[in-house]
RNA sequence: GGAGAGGUGGCUGAGUGGUCGAAAGCGCUCGACUUGAAAUCGAGUGUACCGAAAGGUACCGUGGGUUCGAAUCCCACCCUCUCCGCCA
Protein backbone atom coordinates (compact mmCIF):
# COMPACT_ATOMS: atom_id res chain seq x y z
CA UNK A 1 0.00 0.00 0.00
CA UNK A 2 0.98 3.60 -0.84
CA UNK A 3 1.75 6.09 1.68
CA UNK A 4 -1.35 8.06 2.32
CA UNK A 5 0.50 11.24 3.73
CA UNK A 6 3.03 10.82 1.37
CA UNK A 7 0.49 11.17 -1.03
CA UNK A 8 -1.75 13.90 0.80
CA UNK A 9 1.59 15.82 0.63
CA UNK A 10 3.12 15.36 -2.73
CA UNK A 11 0.52 14.54 -4.48
CA UNK A 12 1.93 15.55 -7.87
CA UNK A 13 5.15 13.30 -7.15
CA UNK A 14 3.28 10.34 -6.26
CA UNK A 15 1.46 10.39 -9.58
CA UNK A 16 3.82 11.39 -11.29
CA UNK A 17 5.93 8.14 -9.97
CA UNK A 18 2.90 6.14 -10.25
CA UNK A 19 2.40 7.21 -14.09
CA UNK A 20 5.62 5.39 -15.12
CA UNK A 21 4.31 2.13 -14.32
CA UNK A 22 1.06 2.59 -16.14
CA UNK A 23 -2.21 4.78 -15.83
CA UNK A 24 -3.92 5.35 -12.85
CA UNK A 25 -5.75 7.87 -11.08
CA UNK A 26 -4.96 9.25 -7.65
CA UNK A 27 -7.71 12.14 -7.71
CA UNK A 28 -10.48 10.08 -6.06
CA UNK A 29 -8.30 8.51 -3.43
CA UNK A 30 -7.65 12.46 -2.66
CA UNK A 31 -11.22 13.05 -2.43
CA UNK A 32 -11.72 10.27 -0.56
CA UNK A 33 -8.97 11.44 1.91
CA UNK A 34 -9.98 14.45 2.30
CA UNK A 35 -13.94 13.63 3.03
CA UNK A 36 -12.84 11.10 5.24
CA UNK A 37 -11.03 13.80 7.39
CA UNK A 38 -13.91 16.24 7.17
CA UNK A 39 -16.15 13.12 9.24
CA UNK A 40 -13.85 12.25 11.26
CA UNK A 41 -13.19 15.80 13.18
CA UNK A 42 -17.14 16.58 13.06
CA UNK A 43 -17.65 12.65 14.51
CA UNK A 44 -15.40 12.88 17.32
CA UNK A 45 -16.36 16.42 18.37
CA UNK A 46 -19.79 14.66 18.72
CA UNK A 47 -18.02 11.75 20.29
CA UNK A 48 -16.52 13.77 23.30
CA UNK A 49 -19.67 15.49 23.51
CA UNK A 50 -21.31 12.04 24.00
CA UNK A 51 -19.02 11.12 25.90
CA UNK A 52 -19.07 14.00 28.62
CA UNK A 53 -22.85 13.58 28.84
CA UNK A 54 -22.00 10.18 29.97
CA UNK A 55 -19.86 11.22 32.70
CA UNK A 56 -21.84 13.77 34.05
CA UNK A 57 -24.74 11.64 34.17
CA UNK A 58 -23.00 9.00 35.76
CA UNK A 59 -21.30 11.54 38.34
CA UNK A 60 -24.80 13.49 39.34
CA UNK A 61 -26.40 10.34 40.07
CA UNK A 62 -23.75 8.52 42.32
CA UNK A 63 -23.77 12.23 44.22
CA UNK A 64 -27.29 11.22 44.95
CA UNK A 65 -28.78 13.31 42.22
CA UNK A 66 -32.35 11.49 41.64
CA UNK A 67 -32.45 9.59 38.03
CA UNK A 68 -35.61 10.81 37.17
CA UNK A 69 -34.79 14.15 37.94
CA UNK A 70 -35.29 16.97 34.89
CA UNK A 71 -31.48 18.22 35.15
CA UNK A 72 -30.98 14.08 34.43
CA UNK A 73 -33.76 13.66 31.69
CA UNK A 74 -32.03 17.06 29.96
CA UNK A 75 -28.98 15.51 29.77
CA UNK A 76 -31.23 12.13 28.85
CA UNK A 77 -32.43 13.61 26.17
CA UNK A 78 -29.14 15.56 24.29
CA UNK A 79 -27.29 12.13 25.06
CA UNK A 80 -30.53 10.44 22.75
CA UNK A 81 -29.77 13.65 20.19
CA UNK A 82 -25.87 13.27 19.93
CA UNK A 83 -26.42 10.01 19.33
CA UNK A 84 -29.17 10.41 16.42
CA UNK A 85 -26.05 13.11 14.35
CA UNK A 86 -24.00 10.48 15.45
CA UNK A 87 -25.61 7.63 13.88
CA UNK A 88 -25.77 9.52 10.70
CA UNK A 89 -21.84 10.46 10.66
CA UNK A 90 -20.79 7.33 11.40
CA UNK A 91 -22.02 5.16 8.53
CA UNK A 92 -20.82 7.53 6.44
CA UNK A 93 -17.48 7.99 7.81
CA UNK A 94 -16.81 4.16 7.34
CA UNK A 95 -18.55 3.65 4.08
CA UNK A 96 -15.84 6.22 2.85
CA UNK A 97 -12.96 4.70 4.98
CA UNK A 98 -13.87 1.32 3.26
CA UNK A 99 -14.04 2.72 -0.67
CA UNK A 100 -10.59 4.43 0.81
CA UNK A 101 -9.12 1.39 1.60
CA UNK A 102 -10.71 -0.90 -1.22
CA UNK A 103 -8.95 1.88 -3.84
CA UNK A 104 -5.74 1.69 -1.98
CA UNK A 105 -5.61 -1.86 -2.25
CA UNK A 106 -5.65 -2.03 -5.68
CA UNK A 107 -2.67 0.88 -6.25
CA UNK A 108 0.48 -0.63 -6.88
CA UNK A 109 3.85 0.54 -5.52
CA UNK A 110 5.88 3.09 -7.08
CA UNK A 111 9.17 2.31 -8.83
CA UNK A 112 12.31 3.22 -7.29
CA UNK A 113 14.19 5.64 -9.14
CA UNK A 114 17.02 3.45 -10.03
CA UNK A 115 14.29 1.51 -12.18
CA UNK A 116 14.71 2.57 -15.99
CA UNK A 117 11.54 3.75 -17.12
CA UNK A 118 10.09 1.66 -19.92
CA UNK A 119 6.77 0.06 -21.14
CA UNK A 120 7.20 -3.39 -21.15
CA UNK A 121 9.29 -6.37 -20.93
CA UNK A 122 11.31 -4.87 -24.00
CA UNK A 123 12.48 -2.26 -22.22
CA UNK A 124 13.84 -4.21 -19.25
CA UNK A 125 17.80 -3.70 -18.77
CA UNK A 126 20.61 -6.25 -19.34
CA UNK A 127 22.71 -5.90 -16.22
CA UNK A 128 25.09 -8.57 -16.45
CA UNK A 129 25.67 -12.30 -18.07
CA UNK A 130 27.54 -14.95 -16.60
CA UNK A 131 28.79 -18.44 -17.56
CA UNK A 132 29.04 -18.18 -21.69
CA UNK A 133 32.16 -20.72 -21.06
CA UNK A 134 29.71 -23.09 -20.02
CA UNK A 135 26.57 -22.28 -23.02
CA UNK A 136 26.44 -26.16 -24.22
CA UNK A 137 28.62 -26.74 -27.45
CA UNK A 138 25.93 -29.65 -29.01
CA UNK A 139 23.81 -27.94 -31.47
CA UNK A 140 21.16 -30.52 -31.47
CA UNK A 141 19.89 -30.32 -27.72
CA UNK A 142 16.27 -31.82 -27.98
CA UNK A 143 13.73 -29.70 -25.57
CA UNK A 144 13.86 -30.74 -22.16
CA UNK A 145 10.38 -32.30 -22.44
CA UNK A 146 11.20 -34.70 -25.27
CA UNK A 147 14.60 -35.84 -22.96
CA UNK A 148 12.26 -36.29 -20.16
CA UNK A 149 9.83 -38.37 -21.62
CA UNK A 150 12.56 -40.84 -23.41
CA UNK A 151 14.39 -41.09 -20.32
CA UNK A 152 10.79 -41.79 -18.70
CA UNK A 153 11.54 -39.74 -15.58
CA UNK A 154 8.73 -36.68 -17.00
CA UNK A 155 5.04 -37.88 -17.75
CA UNK A 156 2.85 -35.00 -18.69
CA UNK A 157 -0.02 -37.33 -20.56
CA UNK A 158 -0.62 -39.25 -17.13
CA UNK A 159 -0.22 -35.91 -14.83
CA UNK A 160 -3.51 -34.53 -17.37
CA UNK A 161 -4.88 -37.80 -16.65
CA UNK A 162 -5.13 -37.09 -12.99
CA UNK A 163 -5.27 -33.66 -12.82
CA UNK A 164 -5.45 -31.34 -16.30
CA UNK A 165 -2.73 -30.24 -18.88
CA UNK A 166 -0.12 -27.95 -17.31
CA UNK A 167 0.58 -30.82 -14.71
CA UNK A 168 3.74 -33.02 -14.51
CA UNK A 169 4.71 -36.36 -12.77
CA UNK A 170 8.33 -36.47 -12.19
CA UNK A 171 9.26 -40.33 -11.95
CA UNK A 172 12.85 -42.43 -10.70
CA UNK A 173 15.71 -40.06 -10.97
CA UNK A 174 13.71 -37.42 -12.17
CA UNK A 175 11.92 -37.28 -8.90
CA UNK A 176 15.75 -37.90 -6.89
CA UNK A 177 16.70 -34.70 -9.44
CA UNK A 178 13.78 -32.74 -8.14
CA UNK A 179 14.78 -33.76 -4.32
CA UNK A 180 18.35 -33.14 -4.86
CA UNK A 181 17.71 -29.54 -6.08
CA UNK A 182 15.50 -28.40 -3.15
CA UNK A 183 17.62 -29.57 -0.65
CA UNK A 184 21.17 -28.32 -2.51
CA UNK A 185 19.09 -24.77 -2.99
CA UNK A 186 18.11 -24.94 0.63
CA UNK A 187 21.39 -26.55 2.30
CA UNK A 188 23.20 -22.94 0.76
CA UNK A 189 20.37 -20.61 2.14
CA UNK A 190 20.93 -21.82 4.95
CA UNK A 191 24.84 -21.40 5.54
CA UNK A 192 24.22 -18.08 3.46
CA UNK A 193 21.86 -17.26 6.89
CA UNK A 194 18.65 -17.74 5.74
CA UNK A 195 16.19 -19.65 8.50
CA UNK A 196 14.53 -22.35 6.81
CA UNK A 197 10.63 -22.21 7.31
CA UNK A 198 7.78 -24.66 6.00
CA UNK A 199 4.82 -22.31 6.21
CA UNK A 200 1.23 -23.72 5.66
CA UNK A 201 0.42 -24.11 1.75
CA UNK A 202 -3.14 -22.93 2.59
CA UNK A 203 -3.63 -19.60 2.95
CA UNK A 204 -6.13 -17.45 4.25
CA UNK A 205 -7.30 -13.78 1.91
CA UNK A 206 -5.57 -11.40 4.64
CA UNK A 207 -2.17 -12.72 3.89
CA UNK A 208 -3.22 -12.80 -0.03
CA UNK A 209 -4.21 -8.83 0.26
CA UNK A 210 -1.12 -8.64 2.81
CA UNK A 211 1.45 -9.96 0.20
CA UNK A 212 -0.57 -7.83 -3.19
CA UNK A 213 -2.16 -11.10 -4.63
CA UNK A 214 -5.45 -10.02 -3.88
CA UNK A 215 -7.61 -8.05 -4.42
CA UNK A 216 -6.60 -7.36 -7.94
CA UNK A 217 -5.37 -10.81 -8.64
CA UNK A 218 -7.90 -13.32 -7.42
CA UNK A 219 -7.87 -14.87 -11.12
CA UNK A 220 -4.17 -16.15 -10.65
CA UNK A 221 -4.28 -18.35 -7.49
CA UNK A 222 -6.74 -21.26 -6.57
CA UNK A 223 -9.03 -21.36 -4.30
CA UNK A 224 -10.71 -23.27 -1.69
CA UNK A 225 -13.84 -21.91 -1.75
CA UNK A 226 -15.76 -22.52 1.35
CA UNK A 227 -12.98 -22.22 3.95
CA UNK A 228 -11.40 -18.72 2.75
CA UNK A 229 -8.28 -20.62 2.17
CA UNK A 230 -6.36 -20.35 -0.92
CA UNK A 231 -3.48 -22.57 -2.26
CA UNK A 232 -0.30 -20.79 -2.06
CA UNK A 233 0.78 -19.13 -5.50
CA UNK A 234 4.46 -18.69 -3.80
CA UNK A 235 6.19 -18.93 -0.54
CA UNK A 236 6.25 -15.32 -0.78
CA UNK A 237 2.78 -15.20 0.55
CA UNK A 238 2.73 -17.20 3.98
CA UNK A 239 6.31 -15.59 4.89
CA UNK A 240 5.14 -12.10 4.26
CA UNK A 241 2.41 -12.76 6.86
CA UNK A 242 4.76 -14.44 8.94
CA UNK A 243 4.62 -11.63 11.37
CA UNK A 244 1.61 -9.60 10.34
CA UNK A 245 0.31 -7.24 12.65
CA UNK A 246 3.38 -7.00 14.79
CA UNK A 247 5.87 -4.74 16.18
CA UNK A 248 9.54 -6.12 16.16
CA UNK A 249 12.36 -4.76 18.07
CA UNK A 250 14.90 -3.09 15.90
CA UNK A 251 17.40 -5.90 16.96
CA UNK A 252 15.41 -8.70 15.70
CA UNK A 253 16.39 -7.53 12.04
CA UNK A 254 17.36 -8.13 9.55
CA UNK A 255 15.23 -11.70 9.46
CA UNK A 256 16.09 -13.79 7.10
CA UNK A 257 14.09 -17.10 5.54
CA UNK A 258 14.13 -19.74 3.03
CA UNK A 259 11.33 -21.93 2.29
CA UNK A 260 10.75 -25.06 0.15
CA UNK A 261 6.95 -24.58 -1.15
CA UNK A 262 5.12 -26.23 -4.27
CA UNK A 263 3.43 -22.85 -5.85
CA UNK A 264 -0.04 -23.34 -7.47
CA UNK A 265 -1.10 -20.91 -9.94
CA UNK A 266 -4.00 -20.71 -12.05
CA UNK A 267 -1.74 -19.14 -15.17
CA UNK A 268 -4.88 -17.20 -16.44
CA UNK A 269 -4.37 -15.45 -19.65
CA UNK A 270 -1.34 -17.67 -20.65
CA UNK A 271 -3.52 -20.36 -22.41
CA UNK A 272 -1.19 -20.24 -25.68
CA UNK A 273 2.21 -20.12 -24.03
CA UNK A 274 4.78 -22.50 -23.41
CA UNK A 275 2.46 -24.94 -23.51
CA UNK A 276 4.40 -27.93 -23.03
CA UNK A 277 7.67 -28.88 -20.90
CA UNK A 278 8.16 -27.74 -17.31
CA UNK A 279 8.32 -23.56 -17.71
CA UNK A 280 4.42 -23.25 -17.16
CA UNK A 281 2.93 -25.66 -14.61
CA UNK A 282 -0.07 -25.21 -12.25
CA UNK A 283 1.73 -26.73 -9.62
CA UNK A 284 5.70 -26.58 -9.62
CA UNK A 285 8.46 -26.50 -6.72
CA UNK A 286 10.17 -23.61 -5.27
CA UNK A 287 12.97 -22.09 -2.88
CA UNK A 288 12.08 -18.91 -1.80
CA UNK A 289 14.06 -16.29 -0.16
CA UNK A 290 12.62 -13.85 1.83
CA UNK A 291 14.12 -10.82 3.94
CA UNK A 292 12.72 -8.97 6.44
CA UNK A 293 15.34 -5.82 6.57
CA UNK A 294 15.55 -2.01 8.18
CA UNK A 295 14.98 0.42 5.76
CA UNK A 296 18.20 2.12 5.80
CA UNK A 297 19.45 -1.30 4.41
CA UNK A 298 17.09 -2.32 2.05
CA UNK A 299 19.10 -1.72 -0.85
CA UNK A 300 22.16 -3.30 0.03
CA UNK A 301 20.49 -6.34 1.35
CA UNK A 302 18.97 -6.28 -2.53
CA UNK A 303 22.00 -6.94 -4.09
CA UNK A 304 23.11 -9.81 -1.67
CA UNK A 305 19.39 -11.36 -2.44
CA UNK A 306 20.03 -11.38 -6.15
CA UNK A 307 23.76 -12.64 -5.53
CA UNK A 308 22.60 -15.67 -3.30
CA UNK A 309 19.94 -16.68 -6.24
CA UNK A 310 22.82 -16.26 -8.54
CA UNK A 311 24.94 -18.35 -6.61
CA UNK A 312 22.58 -21.11 -7.44
CA UNK A 313 23.12 -20.70 -11.30
CA UNK A 314 26.90 -20.64 -10.54
CA UNK A 315 27.23 -23.32 -8.14
CA UNK A 316 25.48 -25.39 -10.98
CA UNK A 317 27.25 -23.80 -13.87
CA UNK A 318 24.36 -22.72 -15.43
CA UNK A 319 25.02 -19.92 -18.27
CA UNK A 320 22.26 -16.94 -17.22
CA UNK A 321 21.80 -12.99 -17.58
CA UNK A 322 20.23 -10.76 -15.19
CA UNK A 323 17.50 -8.04 -16.06
CA UNK A 324 16.87 -4.96 -14.08
CA UNK A 325 12.87 -4.42 -15.11
CA UNK A 326 11.60 -2.06 -16.21
CA UNK A 327 8.72 0.45 -14.63
CA UNK A 328 6.27 -0.82 -17.11
CA UNK A 329 7.00 -4.63 -16.11
CA UNK A 330 7.71 -4.27 -12.41
CA UNK A 331 5.37 -6.60 -10.14
CA UNK A 332 2.46 -4.97 -8.61
CA UNK A 333 4.34 -5.11 -5.17
CA UNK A 334 7.66 -4.44 -6.27
CA UNK A 335 9.59 -0.87 -6.48
CA UNK A 336 12.78 -2.52 -7.70
CA UNK A 337 13.20 -6.04 -9.32
CA UNK A 338 15.94 -8.00 -11.05
CA UNK A 339 15.16 -11.06 -12.82
CA UNK A 340 17.05 -13.60 -13.48
CA UNK A 341 16.72 -15.63 -16.81
CA UNK A 342 18.88 -19.12 -17.45
CA UNK A 343 19.49 -20.47 -21.21
CA UNK A 344 17.35 -22.53 -22.59
CA UNK A 345 19.12 -24.05 -25.38
CA UNK A 346 16.06 -25.58 -26.94
CA UNK A 347 14.45 -22.44 -27.88
CA UNK A 348 17.47 -20.61 -27.79
CA UNK A 349 16.46 -17.94 -25.31
CA UNK A 350 17.17 -16.69 -21.86
CA UNK A 351 14.43 -17.22 -19.45
CA UNK A 352 13.21 -16.24 -16.08
CA UNK A 353 14.00 -18.63 -13.32
CA UNK A 354 14.25 -16.52 -10.51
CA UNK A 355 12.73 -13.11 -9.39
CA UNK A 356 14.46 -10.83 -6.81
CA UNK A 357 11.99 -7.80 -5.63
CA UNK A 358 12.48 -5.00 -2.84
CA UNK A 359 9.14 -4.29 -1.78
CA UNK A 360 9.92 -1.97 0.66
CA UNK A 361 7.13 -0.31 2.86
CA UNK A 362 4.41 -1.89 0.44
CA UNK A 363 3.80 -5.22 1.63
CA UNK A 364 4.39 -4.12 5.31
CA UNK A 365 2.07 -1.58 5.16
CA UNK A 366 -0.91 -3.75 3.62
CA UNK A 367 0.67 -6.53 6.75
CA UNK A 368 0.74 -3.81 8.97
CA UNK A 369 4.41 -4.92 9.66
CA UNK A 370 6.55 -2.24 11.92
CA UNK A 371 9.72 -2.72 14.11
CA UNK A 372 10.27 -0.17 16.86
CA UNK A 373 13.45 1.73 17.35
CA UNK A 374 14.64 1.95 21.16
CA UNK A 375 14.45 5.72 21.89
CA UNK A 376 12.70 6.41 18.95
CA UNK A 377 8.96 7.47 19.17
CA UNK A 378 6.68 6.02 16.80
CA UNK A 379 7.32 3.03 14.65
CA UNK A 380 8.52 2.13 11.13
CA UNK A 381 7.07 -0.37 8.89
CA UNK A 382 10.05 -2.96 8.02
CA UNK A 383 11.35 -3.24 4.14
CA UNK A 384 10.56 -6.61 2.99
CA UNK A 385 12.24 -8.53 -0.20
CA UNK A 386 11.66 -11.60 -1.93
CA UNK A 387 13.34 -13.37 -4.29
CA UNK A 388 12.99 -17.35 -5.84
CA UNK A 389 16.50 -19.16 -4.97
CA UNK A 390 15.80 -20.92 -7.17
CA UNK A 391 12.39 -22.15 -9.37
CA UNK A 392 13.24 -25.76 -8.78
CA UNK A 393 11.11 -26.85 -12.05
CA UNK A 394 12.46 -24.58 -14.64
CA UNK A 395 15.97 -25.73 -12.70
CA UNK A 396 15.30 -28.90 -13.89
CA UNK A 397 14.31 -28.22 -17.42
CA UNK A 398 17.81 -26.22 -17.76
CA UNK A 399 19.58 -29.03 -16.51
CA UNK A 400 18.39 -31.53 -18.56
CA UNK A 401 19.25 -29.32 -21.39
CA UNK A 402 22.45 -27.60 -20.79
CA UNK A 403 23.24 -30.59 -19.51
CA UNK A 404 22.38 -32.75 -22.19
CA UNK A 405 24.97 -35.54 -23.81
CA UNK A 406 25.22 -36.19 -27.68
CA UNK A 407 23.68 -39.41 -27.08
CA UNK A 408 20.32 -38.34 -25.22
CA UNK A 409 21.68 -38.79 -21.25
CA UNK A 410 22.00 -36.17 -18.84
CA UNK A 411 25.24 -35.19 -16.61
CA UNK A 412 24.63 -34.38 -13.20
CA UNK A 413 25.86 -31.28 -12.38
CA UNK A 414 28.79 -32.05 -10.12
CA UNK A 415 27.16 -29.81 -6.97
CA UNK A 416 24.40 -32.13 -7.09
CA UNK A 417 26.21 -35.31 -7.25
CA UNK A 418 26.66 -35.88 -3.82
CA UNK A 419 23.06 -35.27 -2.99
CA UNK A 420 22.10 -38.15 -6.12
CA UNK A 421 24.44 -40.75 -5.48
CA UNK A 422 24.93 -40.75 -9.69
CA UNK A 423 26.63 -38.84 -12.25
CA UNK A 424 24.20 -39.41 -15.05
CA UNK A 425 21.01 -39.80 -15.77
C1' G B 1 -17.88 -33.71 13.72
C1' G B 2 -20.00 -33.82 19.32
C1' A B 3 -19.46 -31.73 24.51
C1' G B 4 -17.23 -28.14 27.63
C1' A B 5 -13.86 -23.91 29.00
C1' G B 6 -11.76 -19.49 27.57
C1' G B 7 -9.96 -14.99 24.59
C1' U B 8 -7.96 -8.05 28.78
C1' G B 9 -1.50 -4.09 27.70
C1' G B 10 5.55 -7.18 26.38
C1' C B 11 4.04 -11.26 30.10
C1' U B 12 1.05 -12.96 34.54
C1' G B 13 -3.57 -11.36 35.99
C1' A B 14 -7.77 -8.15 38.42
C1' G B 15 -11.98 -5.91 36.73
C1' U B 16 -19.68 -8.24 35.65
C1' G B 17 -22.95 -1.07 33.75
C1' G B 18 -20.55 4.85 35.50
C1' U B 19 -14.97 9.38 35.93
C1' C B 20 -11.37 2.23 33.00
C1' G B 21 -6.71 2.87 28.23
C1' A B 22 -7.86 -0.30 32.17
C1' A B 23 -5.61 -2.41 39.42
C1' A B 24 -1.48 -5.24 41.00
C1' G B 25 2.89 -7.92 40.03
C1' C B 26 6.75 -9.09 36.58
C1' G B 27 9.59 -7.16 32.67
C1' C B 28 11.74 -2.86 30.33
C1' U B 29 13.80 2.51 30.31
C1' C B 30 15.80 6.61 33.02
C1' G B 31 17.46 8.53 37.76
C1' A B 32 19.24 8.00 43.07
C1' C B 33 22.20 4.97 46.33
C1' U B 34 27.04 1.80 45.31
C1' U B 35 34.20 1.43 43.82
C1' G B 36 31.14 -1.82 40.42
C1' A B 37 27.04 -4.99 40.56
C1' A B 38 22.89 -6.98 43.13
C1' A B 39 19.19 -5.41 46.35
C1' U B 40 16.41 -1.05 47.51
C1' C B 41 13.98 3.63 46.42
C1' G B 42 11.85 7.32 42.78
C1' A B 43 9.93 8.47 37.87
C1' G B 44 8.39 6.61 33.35
C1' U B 45 6.74 2.66 30.12
C1' G B 46 0.63 0.30 24.32
C1' U B 47 -0.97 1.45 19.21
C1' A B 48 -3.35 4.28 15.54
C1' C B 49 -5.99 8.45 13.60
C1' C B 50 -7.36 13.91 13.63
C1' G B 51 -5.09 18.64 15.12
C1' A B 52 -0.04 24.02 14.20
C1' A B 53 -0.73 23.21 19.32
C1' A B 54 -3.68 22.60 23.52
C1' G B 55 -6.14 18.62 23.08
C1' G B 56 -9.62 15.10 21.02
C1' U B 57 -11.19 10.19 19.13
C1' A B 58 -10.80 4.91 18.65
C1' C B 59 -9.00 0.16 20.29
C1' C B 60 -10.05 -5.14 26.39
C1' G B 61 -10.71 -11.69 19.85
C1' U B 62 -14.04 -9.60 15.35
C1' G B 63 -18.72 -7.46 13.85
C1' G B 64 -23.54 -5.83 15.29
C1' G B 65 -27.16 -4.43 19.30
C1' U B 66 -29.17 -2.42 24.23
C1' U B 67 -28.00 2.20 27.23
C1' C B 68 -27.17 9.05 28.69
C1' G B 69 -22.89 5.61 29.56
C1' A B 70 -20.23 -1.19 27.82
C1' A B 71 -13.94 -4.59 28.97
C1' U B 72 -18.53 -5.56 31.85
C1' C B 73 -25.35 -7.01 29.34
C1' C B 74 -27.56 -9.32 24.44
C1' C B 75 -26.76 -11.60 19.33
C1' A B 76 -23.62 -13.55 15.45
C1' C B 77 -18.92 -14.98 13.95
C1' C B 78 -13.58 -16.17 14.54
C1' C B 79 -9.71 -18.26 17.29
C1' U B 80 -7.38 -21.13 21.35
C1' C B 81 -7.52 -25.06 24.99
C1' U B 82 -9.60 -29.83 27.22
C1' C B 83 -12.40 -34.42 26.56
C1' C B 84 -14.81 -37.80 22.94
C1' G B 85 -14.97 -39.41 17.74
C1' C B 86 -12.05 -39.78 13.23
C1' C B 87 -7.31 -39.77 11.16
C1' A B 88 -1.24 -39.30 8.91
Amino acid sequence: MIDLKQLRENPEHVQARLNLRGNFDLKPILDLDQQQRELEMKRSLLQARSNEIGKLVGQKIQSGTNPQSSEIQALRDEGNQVKAQLGELEPQEKEIKAQLEAILLTVPNLPSESTPVGKSEEDNVEIRRWGDEYLPGNPNIVPHWEVGEKLGILNFERSAKIAQSRFVTIIGAGAALERALIQFMLDRHIAEGYTEVIPPFLINSQSLTASGQLPKFADESFKCDRDDLWLTPTAEVPITSLYRDEILPTEALPIYHCAYTPCFRREAGSYGRDTRGLIRLHQFNKVEMFKFVHPDTSEAEHQTLTQDAEGVLQALKLPYRVLQLCTGDLGFSATKTYDLEVWLPSSGKYREISSCSNCMDFQARRGNLRFKEAGKKGTQFVHTLNGSGLAVGRTMAAILENYQQPDGTIQIPDVLQPYMGRSVL
